[in-house]
RNA sequence: UACACAAACUGUUCUAUCGUGUUGCGCUUUAUGCGCGAUAAGGAAAGUCCGGACAACAUAGAGCGCCAAGCCUUGUGAAAGCAAGGGAUCUAGAAAUGAAAGUUUUUAGAUACAGAAAGUGCCGCAGAGAAUAACCACUUGUAUACGAAAGUAUAUGAGAAAGGGUGAGAAUGUGAGGUAAGAGCUCACAGUUUGCAUUGGUAACAGUGUAAACGGGUAAACCUCUUGGGUUGCAAAGCCAAAUAAGUUACGCAUUUGAAAUGGCUCGUUUCAAUUUUUUCUGCUUCGGCAGAUUUAUGGCGUAAUGGGUAGGCUGCAUUAGAUAAAUGAUAGAAGUCUGUUUGCUUAGGCAAAUAGAUACAAAAUCCGGCUUAUAGGUUUGUGUUUUUU
């Protein structure tokens, strides 16, 4: 699988947000709190990602495109995790990953993590 | 020579792998499209403090409020602003003069540099008191005590801003007169402010003369004066527009309740009454309506069309960035620059190698011009201090 990330792989629709943040679950993998609600969504890959770091925590914005940078790298070079498993099973996720460590932490252990939530979220998808 | 400060300029590079936004060309099995190219982060992109462009609305004139600018001349600029020169005030140093205070000259730096003599407010600590000044000491009236008396002490009233002490600052300074003691109360000299005249200067301003006055500081407190600004900002503004609901129009379908007649019964049809509702006319009216006549719909269901407009999208928005939960990156390696340490060479200024560390501030969001603030390292200029030599 290319390790892609283009637009349509972004999550921009306000509606959806709305839907994902008043109706979806979360699981906690320590920098991150990621949160995925089932909807069919127009595109054609599986899922749609929103990354989002919190002004309170990184006040410059070069901090916060840094930490966003990390991750959308780490998302794009694993998410063949995901894809493969909702691919067997035909359904649709929107999926929010929330950065809640307060340091710019380096990139190995960032995709470390980041490998370890999306396993996470396999098994979260199995149960349902 | 070294260090510090200020200003201006500059503000890293290459390779590999995997990727991102915009865009050109080509290809295919038309989709998770692919391939080959082009292009993509600043000096402040920041703060959002000024001035404009642009957009919408408003537009008879004026006022209130709010904001900005505020010594003079010249240059530059669309404006805001910036630069050069000059003036004034303040601070520090030097020189001259003088017993000293001080004055003059000069050098450097600073100034949100209109008004404190229109009004209101405020002025830490200390001090009696920071703007209706009486704590101590001073002068004096009265009462009491002591005393032969002069007077002394205590209490209380009045006068007085000259002395003490506090303070950054205490009601212009020195001398004389004057007085119970005192006081710009009066006088002389000096100082300050304002008006007028005059001389020099484009002007700010400076000098001289004259008259009046003497008044603490603070406008980076409110405020007053002069000049300028219509208001709101790209979340402006314009356009396209799904589903659903409801609106409008057209067409079609069906026609509320009761009684009676017809009929063997049901359905249906007809008539009458009631209810609801539309149009028009007439009469009455307390102007809300009421009564009568006339007319046939109203409401419901279905189909089609249609206006506004939500989700969403496009323009605004790029003459080589143009994103929109916001692209311009991540990882690995190498180099450059600076600093420290060690070693070697040296013509003693440095040079070379190894190793360790550092490599800033900071991310476009309609676009320009400024201002302010942040900034490793490098370069240049200026100033100050120190050392060495002459």
């Amino acid at each position: 699988m290319r390790q892609t990330f283009k637009k349509e792989e972004k999550l921009n629709s306000l509606k959806i947000i709305n839907d994902l943040f008043v109706n979806g679950k979360s699981i906690m993998v320590f920098p991150f709190k990621i949160i995925y609600y089932q909807q069919p969504i127009a595109t054609l890959f599986p899922a749609q990602v929103l990354i989002s770091v919190s002004k309170r925590k990184f006040k410059k914005a070069v901090d916060r495109n840094k930490v966003k940078r990390l991750i959308r790298e780490a998302y794009r070079k694993n998410k063949h995790i995901i894809y493969d498993n909702l691919r067997t099973v035909d359904k649709q996720y929107a999926i929010a990953i929330m950065y809640i460590g307060d340091k710019i932490l380096p990139y190995s252990f960032v995709e470390e993590k980041i490998m370890a939530s999306l396993n996470r979220l396999c098994e979260q998808f199995k149960k349902e």
